[in-house]
Parts: structure tokens; C-alpha cells; sequence
DNA sequence: GCTAAGTGGAATCTCAAGTTCCGGTTGGGC
DNA sequence: GCCCAACCGGAACTTGAGATTCCACTTAGC
């Protein structure tokens, strides 16, 4: 493979996953194409159909949250920090390019990729180990789990189609509220009129 | 205007705020007209043009909003309460349709509809009096506000289109996770290493 | 019972997006 | 520096989903 060929795929990728992530993953093409800076030939020739575009886009994530979840783990004092280091990092501009684009990936897209699948189900186990471990320091509720946390992820790091600009921005300030609702100390009852 | 017209008329707006909540605001008008039980032609002949039907949508969707917070505000005890009960009646299913439905609205439909506006305007402000009266009464954190609210109101409530289920499923979980969040009791400097 | 108001949906139009294809470039081995 | 296989861009053509029109047929309601 040329090595200009090789930096256009790059490209490709990570225009596509921007382009996903603001207008779902029937974007079009050439739009995808434009903001990658080439021609809607070199797309097609790399990636015959949209299956292929999206397989890549899921890889390019996935690979690349496991790597911020590790180096999270290991610089964090203790598993709440991680997470909540994680979380942060996660809600940084440009991150959430990604995460859309995960979120809105096609089952069967993913299920057909024995490597994705891999590597996404051992992220989730790690993050799922240090949910746990937060919950055993006793700094996080036990009512909620790693399900909540990547649920809520998506929501605040998507930006969906259609759904105009206000929606789901600043990600940080929410995600770090949602942080405090989950802290072992705020669990509570229906507060004002008892339930 | 003829009885029948009238009724289909509802039925139209009803199935409208249905289906854009669902496909977003530009979903074929066949949907609808299906979803509502009648004809396109009837369709075009209520509404000339999308916007007149987006319109429509918005209208009825924030008296609703406005009736559900006076009566939260009447019947509850205390700010806190009424401002819990408001937001997990919305997270309530089918009220989505109609967030969904108003958040998703062209900013110029909005803006063009002074009745709309207003209503707006009164219900913003009326939900925004509670948010202080909680915080006076020391039961909501004050780094926090209506407009908070109301953001992830629309975040939890929306099921935007592309974005397949998982996506802002049980609103009305992450709501109370969001509202323990909120809590004067909540608000949190960094755990874990101190920042 | 009459008729103006209302109706459904087939037929037609429109246009955005997909996909192909080829004449023109260019990286990189020699 | 030369050469050509690999690569490129994007015009041109196709396709299909959805918008919009139109009219023969119903039916409220006087």
C-alpha cells in the first residue's frame, strides 16, 4: 500500500466517525468523503459499502477508549478517581465524535467482528472491576452499575442527528453531576412528599 | 368546521408529536398521516407545509408542560417536591413524544409563534421560580439551574432518530440519579485526588 | 334528502444520496 | 530522472424515498 494511500484511509476514518457522530451513520458519503479531503472514489475503493466504513470507525473506538481506561486505572489513587478521571476524559470536545459513533453503530456491524466484540467486552470488564471496587471502598452507590455509567456516557457524549445543537452539550458538567448522583452518599429516597 | 374535521385535526397533531419524537421533525409526512389513521391528502390539507404542522406540535406540546407544573406546584409540599414530581411525571412514557417533539423544533418555528413564546416564557419562568425557592430552602444546590432542568429533561426524554433504543432508555432512572445529583447535599470538589 | 365539506390514496414529481467509471496524478522502485 | 502501477477526484448516471397534487367518492348536518 502507498503511503499516501495509507494516510487517506487514516483520514477516512476519523472524518467518519466525526461525520457519524453529527449525523447518525447514514451520513452521507460524500459528505464523508469532503471532510476527510478526498474524492468519493477513494472512499468507495477502501470501503466498498458502508458496513466496511462503520466497521472501522467501531474499531478506531474501541481501541482507543480501552487505552484511556487503562492509563486511568493505573494513574488514579484509588477506583472512584479512575472512574471519575475516565469519565472526564471521555467528555473531552472531540471525544464525543467517537462515542456517537458507537452508540449509533448497527448491531450487526458489531456482532460480526469477533475482534471488536473482544475488545469491547474486556473493556467492560475492567470498567465493570473498578465500579465494583468503588462500591466495596464505599464511595459509590451499589444501586447502579457499569450499564448506567456507559449508558450515560453515550447520552451526554452524543451529539444525534436532528437533535439540534443545545441537546447533550457540555458534556463534563453534566456527566460530573451525574457523578455526584452516584456517589454512595446521595442515594436517596422520594425526598419532599415521603413515598 | 365539521365535527369529524375537527377530530382528525387532533388526531393529527397527536400522531405528529408521536412520530417526530420518534424519526425527528422531518419524518415523512406519510407516517403520520398514517400513525393519525387518515389520508395524506387530509394531512395537506390541515397542514400546508411542515411547519405549520411543527407548529401545531409545539402548541400543544407546551400547554401540556404548563399544566403538568402548576398542578405539581399546587399539590406538592415543598419546591423540592413539586420540582421532583414535574420532572418524573415527564419521564412518565408518551410524555417523551412530546419533548422530543418540542426540542427537535426549528428554531424559527419557535420564534414566529409569539402565543407559543409566551406560554414558553411562563413556564420557564414558573419552573425557575421553584429551582430558587428549593435552593432558598436549602434543599437544591445552587450551581444548578432551570436550565439545567429543562436540558436534561430533554436529554433523558428524548428518543431521537438514528439513535437505535439504549440511547436515553428509563428516563425516569437517571432522572432521580440526576436529581440525587442535584441535591444541596451532593455537590462534590473532585473525590479521589483532590483538584 | 341534499350538498358543501371532507376524505383517502394512486399517480406524479423532486431531489438527495448512492455508485460507477475514467482521464489525469504521483509515489517510489530502478 | 524516468516510468508505470497504484491512486486520485469528481462528473455523470441511477435509484428510491418522500413530497405534493388531484379527484372520484363519502358523509355530517341542515
Amino acid at each position: 500500500m502507498r503511503a499516501d494511500a495509507r494516510r487517506n484511509l487514516d483520514k477516512i476514518v476519523v472524518a467518519a466517525a466525526e461525520v457519524m457522530a453529527e449525523r447518525g451513520v447514514n451520513a452521507p458519503m460524500e459528505t464523508v468523503a469532503k471532510r476527510a479531503g478526498v474524492g468519493v472514489g477513494t472512499l468507495y475503493r477502501r470501503f466498498p459499502d458502508r458496513n466496511a466504513l462503520i466497521a472501522a470507525v467501531g474499531d478506531h473506538y474501541i481501541h482507543t477508549m480501552a487505552r484511556a481506561l487503562d492509563e486511568a486505572a493505573e494513574s488514579a489513587s484509588d477506583a472512584w478517581g479512575a472512574i471519575w478521571d475516565f469519565v472526564l476524559w471521555a467528555a473531552e470536545p472531540g471525544r464525543a465524535a467517537l462515542a456517537t459513533a458507537l452508540a449509533v453503530l448497527p448491531q450487526e456491524v458489531i456482532v460480526e467482528r469477533a475482534e471488536f466484540a473482544r475488545v469491547r467486552a474486556g473493556w467492560v470488564e475492567q470498567f465493570d472491576g473498578l465500579v465494583r471496587r468503588a462500591q466495596a471502598e464505599g464511595s459509590m452507590r451499589t444501586d447502579v452499575g457499569v450499564e448506567d455509567l456507559i449508558h450515560l456516557l453515550n447520552v451526554f457524549t452524543c451529539h444525534p442527528a436532528d437533535l439540534p445543537e443545545p441537546v447533550a452539550s457540555q458534556p463534563a458538567r453534566y456527566l460530573s453531576l451525574m457523578l455526584d448522583g452516584m456517589k454512595a452518599s446521595a442515594a436517596t429516597p422520594r425526598p419532599g412528599t415521603p413515598s
